[in-house]
DNA sequence: ATACACGCCTGCTGGC
DNA sequence: TGCCAGCAGGCGTGTA
């Protein structure tokens, strides 16, 4: 279930890789892994075929490596998908393999990209890339600059920044808090106010923060809403941390949050352990199609004050 | 504008 | 042993 870390080490470990490099061909193994693909612009492989690759850029959940200069290969891994970097000798086996990229860098010589998906939620496209809304940097690429900096793939101009970013409007996000009447973990799962969190880290951040995710957005106290920002950015930025640290800056192997970080998970998959700040059992809860996990005695509901003034 | 149900998809696990 | 329900769940779409 790749988050914001376990993408941007994707990203990170991509982007060297395919900088500069041309596609020589490429292999659709699976169309369902262009469903985001509008095939109105082209098809897929005569847009990407021979193209160069001008960086690896990442917002939130989505990456996209743009090719000319107004157009980039967009990717997001959705469930289980994985971009893996590989020698072009590598046995094509894989039995959830959707589409190849076949590369040509001037440094690194020939390479591979397998885009591997087993539950078909991630996909390639082939994107136009539109001014960002805000005429910031669209997204995190370490550096890089010139015509692409300020562009980002259409169908991912509706994301907001994520947290990390330096860009992010934290009054806009603290703003959006108060007028949402929703629970709050809902709001943080809403890509479109804050990208880059997913149930995992969600389920995190608020136990950090001894916050039940049903407690209406509206009711926290603007301290509260900058303390649980805080921590969205915490939980990130230490999964980063740990996801570099295992990680294969030649050759990427992402394996999703299982892999990488469940050792310093306190509240995600946790369901009858002990809460590891007070050690009263964790208890798991249906929302919204998917499972939440919480501590029942430091993560309760508070009825909102009634309003002094409306 | 906001809220929320739904469909998409495969593999694994647990109960009977 | 085999079968099926349940679970993993992000995101676009459709409806109110």
């Amino acid at each position: 279930m790749p988050e914001l870390p376990e993408v941007e080490v994707v990203r990170a470990g991509l982007a060297p890789a395919v900088t500069g490099a041309r596609v020589a061909a490429v292999d659709v193994l699976d169309a369902r892994a262009l469903t985001r693909h509008d095939a109105a612009s082209g098809d897929f492989e005569s847009l990407v075929t021979g193209a160069r690759i001008e960086a690896a850029v990442r917002r939130g959940k989505f990456l996209w490596m743009p090719i000319g200069v107004d157009r980039a290969i967009v990717g997001h891994l959705g469930m289980s998908g994985q971009l893996l970097l590989r020698t072009p000798d590598h046995p094509g086996d894989d039995r959830h393999a959707r589409i190849r990229l076949h590369l040509d860098h001037p440094e690194h010589g020939e390479l591979r990209i397998d885009f591997v998906d087993q539950r078909t939620f991630g996909s390639l496209a082939v994107d136009r890339l539109v001014p960002t809304a805000d005429g910031e940097v669209a997204g995190f690429s370490a550096g890089v600059t010139g015509p692409w900096a300020g562009t980002i793939p259409a169908q991912v101009s509706h994301i907001a920044r994520d947290p990390l970013d330096p860009a992010f409007d934290d009054r806009a996000f603290l703003d959006a808090l108060a007028r949402r009447a929703s629970g709050v973990k809902r709001v943080l799962l809403d890509q479109g106010l804050v990208s880059g969190v997913g149930n995992i880290y969600a389920d995190e951040a608020l136990w950090a923060v001894r916050l039940h995710g049903e407690q209406p957005a509206s009711s926290l106290t603007r301290r509260r809403g900058r303390e649980l920002l805080a921590a969205v950015r915490d939980v990130l930025g230490k999964a980063l941390a740990e996801g570099g640290t295992s990680f294969d800056a030649q050759y990427v192997n992402v394996n999703g949050a299982s892999g990488y970080f469940a050792q310093s998970l306190n509240a995600y998959g946790r369901a009858g352990l002990p809460c590891p700040r007070c050690g009263t059992p964790m208890v798991r809860e249906s929302f919204m199609n998917r499972s939440s996990h919480r501590c029942p005695r430091c993560q309760r509901l508070r009825m909102p004050r009634q309003p002094a003034s409306a």
